[in-house]
DNA sequence: CGATGGGTTGAGCACGATCAATGTAGGTGG
DNA sequence: CCACCTACATTGATCGTGCTCAACCCATCG
């Protein structure tokens, strides 16, 4: 299973490592398809902007609640989520899923303080960058800075789309948005195949990024496999009918911006 | 009453105005809020870069969906709102109410294209900034861009706030957490009193940014009034326990970024 | 082998949707 | 000045999606 591989792989790595050419892959790929016209020498700023690597396992918290972090934390590898934690029970609501390339908590800088946390919900291969190396970005690289101002809007997009499926969408069509997007946002960077990608992730916590309760999820699931539109087996997702699942979704990647485009 | 007033004050003014001292009152109060340290010319160069103030009347299309605008507006004075058309039948739904001050659709210049459009929802008094001066700031002024980038951030985590909500509050207290939201908002730029402000929608506006049903909104706001938590009487909310309605919904203003740092 | 974490199923319940009427205040024209 | 109209608020009745609780299944792993 590629997932397996992958993770083995990043395993096999250093704990701790020097920025290098290739680690940043997907970060950059993220970069550049929004605008190709980004200098060479920006994403080179951008690289060099890392101070170091670490591999962290699963659940570890990598921003808490009203933490004032001061670094940020580009994903190398692997899936992460912010979250906001329930006053009655504790209970994690996850709001938006963060995948490799993602500029996770890149909000701090500006905010200074997060009203939410992040947690690895996989193996994470991830980058810090000093927010003393973003506000200098922002003093001599206008360019590099809009850019990375377009990523926190693309985030904020996604959220709004989020609350549009929680008002309006039904369970089912909720969770075909979410699969459809998770696709698409995968293929960016180069994480899905033909029509199936990989999905670490367990129906708890496809529920609470869906506001479902696991027994619901489970049932859409099934609702998603009877109507043969997709198949998920041993952490794989495979779409079926694309062109189905989408209508069913409403889905239109619009929101994510991938135009290239100067910026 | 000051709603009036205040929209007949709007009314007397001329269609197109030059931008002057006072227009922006709001605006800058709203940058200075979160960012003392902000120096004057900043203040300066923000107010020169409105190109020209127009009224428009409630229920004006701002920015439609999928446009590309090529300039960004700010709410000198009245409430707007983003909202996403749906598929089916075609009703809106609102993702975030937009107060005077507030820099409505800054989010249009780094992602060129909106996934959502912006409608008044009462008289509004607006100035366009063309997106030509906004990346003229961020080429000149990095602290500046980075109290802007600051703004679409508040945005989005408003945005966050509201998806809690939607998956994790009933219907009662997330009315009563977008009460306490727009109270402190509200208060921030100068339009509330000690405990009351002005509301001008209509149960169904409110209805649509909840994601309620208009019927179950009347019956929510019912309930509050029962629970003499708040009274609302001709546009004009007034809240009679801000202990009890802040518990009820656990609304905490740190998602709003009030507090003053250098940025 | 039992323990554990995920996935699955069933039964009953409740929050909020929908449909349909009715109430009420402001605004307009005869 | 009243009759009417319109927009908004309110009420009642019924229905359905999704929640809760509780059990059970199944694979993996120590």
């Amino acid at each position: 299973m590629a997932a397996k591989t992958r993770l083995s792989k990043v395993r096999a790595s250093t704990d701790t490592e020097r920025a290098g050419p290739g680690t940043a892959t997907a970060a950059i790929r993220k970069l550049r398809v929004r605008d190709s016209s980004l200098h060479e020498s920006s994403c080179t700023r951008f690289v060099e902007a890392i101070a170091r690597i670490r591999i962290l396992p699963a659940g570890t918290v990598l921003v808490e609640e009203r933490q004032r972090p001061g670094e940020s934390t580009v994903i190398l590898e692997g899936w992460a989520a912010r979250y906001i934690r329930t006053a009655r029970n504790g209970a994690e609501q996850i709001l938006t899923l963060n995948l490799p390339g993602d500029f996770i908590d890149l909000q701090s800088f500006p905010l200074k303080v997060l009203d939410h946390g992040v947690r690895c919900l996989t193996t994470c291969r991830v980058a810090a960058v000093p927010h003393q190396a973003i506000r200098a970005i922002t003093e001599t690289d206008p360019h590099l800075t809009r850019v990375l101002w377009l990523q926190t809007l693309v985030d904020a997009a996604i959220s709004r789309q989020r609350l549009f499926s929680m008002a309006q969408r039904t369970a089912l069509e909720h969770a075909a948005h979410l699969i459809c997007e998770l696709f698409t946002r995968l293929r960016v960077i180069g994480y899905a195949d033909e029509y199936s990608f990989e999905l670490p992730l367990t129906q708890e916590q496809l529920a609470s990024t869906i506001g479902l309760s696991t027994v619901h999820m489970n049932r859409v699931l099934q609702q998603l496999r009877k109507r043969e539109l997709i198949t998920w087996q041993r952490g794989t997702v495979h779409i079926l009918k694309w062109d189905d699942l989408q209508s069913l979704a409403s889905f239109d990647p619009a929101y994510l911006s991938l135009h290239d485009e100067p910026r």
